[in-house]
DNA sequence: TATGAATGAGGATTCATTCAT
DNA sequence: GATGAATGAATCCTCATTCAT
C-alpha cells in the first residue's frame, strides 16, 4: 500500500521535472533522455511508472491543473459578491502566478487536439463537467440576489455557453489579445449578463 | 508569371494529398514519405513547393478554409433573416459535407497550440479578424430588426463574445457533446442574446 | 573557334561566381543550386561547362593562381637585389590584397588532400614544377652575389627544400602563427641560407 | 571511474574500425551506417561516444599519431648521433610500416583545411608546440657536437624552419616525388644546414 | 544552347524502448 | 527496483543530376 503511495510520489516527482522543460521547449522537443537526466532518474525507471510521453504531459497538466484549481477555489470563496465569483473563476487563470500554468495548459491543448489518447479525452470531459458544476452554482446563487439579463434562459444553457466562451477566450488569449485586454473583456461579458 | 501560377497549383495538389493521409493519421505520423507517394511526387519536389512539413498542413488548412468560407457565405447570403444569418455562421461547420473540414481544423488547432510557427500564428489572427469583420456586420444588421437583449452592450465587446464562445464550443464539440447537441445548444445560445 | 573562346569565358565566369560562395562557406555547402543562382544561370547550364563541384573549384583556383601569379611576377621584376626577389616570392602571398586568394587557396588544399582528383593531382603538379624553376633561376642569380651559407649544396636541392619550407609556412599559417610573424619568419630563414 | 575507461576504450575501438573504411574510400564516402557495420555496433551507439563524423576521424587521427609518435621516439631514442636522430624524425613516417599512417594523416590535412572544427585546429596547434620543443631539444644538442652552417641563426628560428619544410616534403610527397625520393632529398636538406 | 522542375538515392541524426546487470 | 548502454527503425532533408521543353 504505501508501495502505492510512493509509486505516486514518484509519478509526481517525475511529471513536474517534465515542467521546466516544457517550458522551454515544445513537446516534441521533450525527450525521455533530457526527462530522466532533470529528474535525475535513469531512463528505463520513467517507463516503471508511465506508459508514454503523452502520459507524463497528462499527469504533469492533471497536478498543475489541481494546483491551480485549489488557489482559485480558495479565492472564490472569500469573495462574497457571486457576480465577482464568476468573474474571479474567468479571470484568474490571466494572473502572473498562473503563468506557468498557462503555458503548460497551452502546451496540453496541443496535445489533446494532435493526438488521440484516450486519457486525454477523459481528462478533457472531466474538466468540462467539473467546470459546469462549479459554475453552475455560483450562477444560480448570482441570479438569485441579481437579475440575468434574460429571465428565461434555461441555467444550463447559460452554464454551457459561459464555459465555451471561456475557453474561446483563454486560446484566442495566445494570438489576438493581451492578457489585460482578455481579462477586461472577459468581465465585460460577464456584467452583459446581468441587467444593469 | 504563368509559372507562378503553376506553382501555386503544384502548391495546393500537394496540400490536398495530404488531407487523406491527415484525415486518418495524426500529425506526427504524416511522413513527407507517404505524402510523396500520395502525391504521386517525388520527396524532394515536395521541398520545391514547402519550407516543413507545418508549412503543408497551413496550406490545406487554408484552401479547407477558403472553401468552407466560401460555402457558408454563400448559404448565409441567401438567408434574410439576420438572427437565422448568425445562426447559420456558427451552426454551418457542424453539418455533414463539412465533416473532413473539421477533423483538418481539429488536426490544425493541435499543431497551432504545440508549435510556435509564426505563419500559423499570423493564420490565427487573419481568421479572428475576418470573423469578427463579418460577424460584425451580421449584428449590426439584426440588432436593427430583432432588439439585443442587452441594450447598452458595446456591439465590438459582444461580437469578440460570440467568437469566443463558437470556438470554445467547437473545441467542446471533440468531447463533450454530440454535433447534433452542440449545434442546438449554438442556436439557444444565438437566441439568448435577443430579446423574445 | 569564337564558340571556344566564348565557352572558356563562360567557364570563367562561373568560376568567379563560386568564389563570393567559397569565401563564406566550406566546400561541401557549396551547392549547384546557390552557384547558378549567384551566376545567374540555370542549374542545367553549369553541366555543360563542368563536369562536377571539384571542376569549378579547379578552374576557380587556377584563375586565382593566374592572377596571383601575375602580380607577384610583375612585383618581383621590379625589385633588383635577387635576394630580396626571393623574399617576395615567398612573401607577397600574405599580403591584404591576397586575403581572398588565401582563403580560397586553402579550401583548395582541403580538397586536394580529400579528393582524388587527377585533375588537381595534375594541378599541383605543375604547381610545384613551375615554382620550382622561377625560383631557381632566381636562387642561381642571387647566389651569383651573394654567397650561399653552403657553398657544396646543390641548387636544385636548395630550391626543393625552399618550396617545402614555404608550403609547410603557407599551411602553418593557418593555424599556428599571425600574418604578421610568419611574413617575418620567412624573412629570416631566407636570410639564413645566405653568408653575413 | 571504470565506466569513463570503458567509454574512452570504445570510442578508440569505434575510431580504429573508421580506419579500413578510410584507407579505402574519401571521407565524404565514410557513412556511420558503414562505419557501424564495420564495427558491428549500431548506428546510434556511435553517437553515445561521438559527437559527429569529424570527431571519429579526429581521434582515429590522434590514435595514430600518438602510436606512430611512440613509435619513432623509441627508434630515434636508441640512435646516438644527434644529426641522425633529426634525419629519423624527419624521415620515419615514410617507412613502409607507417603506409596507413600516412594515408590517414593525408584525409585528415584534407579535412583539416576544409572544416573549421576547433578540436582539430587544437589538434593541429598541439602538433606544432609538441614537434617544436622535441625537435629543439635535437638542434640543441646537435648544435654541440656537429657545428650548425649558420652560426648567428637563432634556434628557434631554425627549428620552425625545419617543421615547416618537414610539413612542406610530406605534403608534396603525395603528389611530385616518390617516397624514396622524398626520404632522399629530406636527407640532404638537414645535412645542407651542417657544416662539412 | 539554356533551362529549371522533378527527382530519389542517400545520409545524418534522433530517440523511444529494451534488457542485462 | 533502478539503471543506462545499446539499439535501429524511422524521418527529415539535401542536392547532384537529368531531361523535356
Amino acid at each position: 500500500m504505501s508501495s502505492l503511495i510512493n509509486k505516486n510520489k514518484k509519478r509526481k516527482c517525475i511529471a513536474l521535472s517534465c515542467k521546466k522543460i516544457l517550458l522551454e521547449e515544445r513537446i516534441n522537443k521533450l525527450t525521455i533522455a533530457q526527462l530522466a537526466k532533470e529528474a535525475n532518474i535513469g531512463k528505463g525507471t520513467i517507463y516503471e511508472y508511465f506508459e508514454n510521453k503523452e502520459d507524463i504531459v497528462l499527469e504533469l497538466n492533471t497536478l498543475l491543473y489541481e494546483n491551480y484549481r485549489e488557489n482559485i477555489y480558495e479565492k472564490i470563496e472569500k469573495e462574497k459578491d457571486y457576480r465577482e465569483k464568476i468573474k474571479l473563476f474567468l479571470t484568474l487563470i490571466y494572473e502572473d502566478k498562473f503563468n506557468c500554468h498557462r503555458k503548460i495548459f497551452k502546451k496540453f491543448i496541443g496535445i489533446t487536439y494532435s493526438s488521440e489518447n484516450n486519457s486525454i479525452i477523459e481528462f478533457q470531459r472531466n474538466w468540462y463537467k467539473e467546470n459546469f458544476e462549479y459554475l453552475k452554482v455560483l450562477i444560480k446563487e448570482s441570479s438569485e440576489n441579481k437579475r440575468l439579463i434574460n429571465n428565461d434562459i434555461n441555467v444550463d444553457e447559460l452554464v454551457d455557453s459561459i464555459i465555451n466562451t471561456m475557453l474561446g477566450f483563454f486560446l484566442l488569449s495566445f494570438f489576438t489579445k493581451s492578457i489585460s485586454e482578455t481579462q477586461h473583456d472577459i468581465k465585460k461579458y460577464i456584467n452583459s449578463i446581468y441587467k444593469k
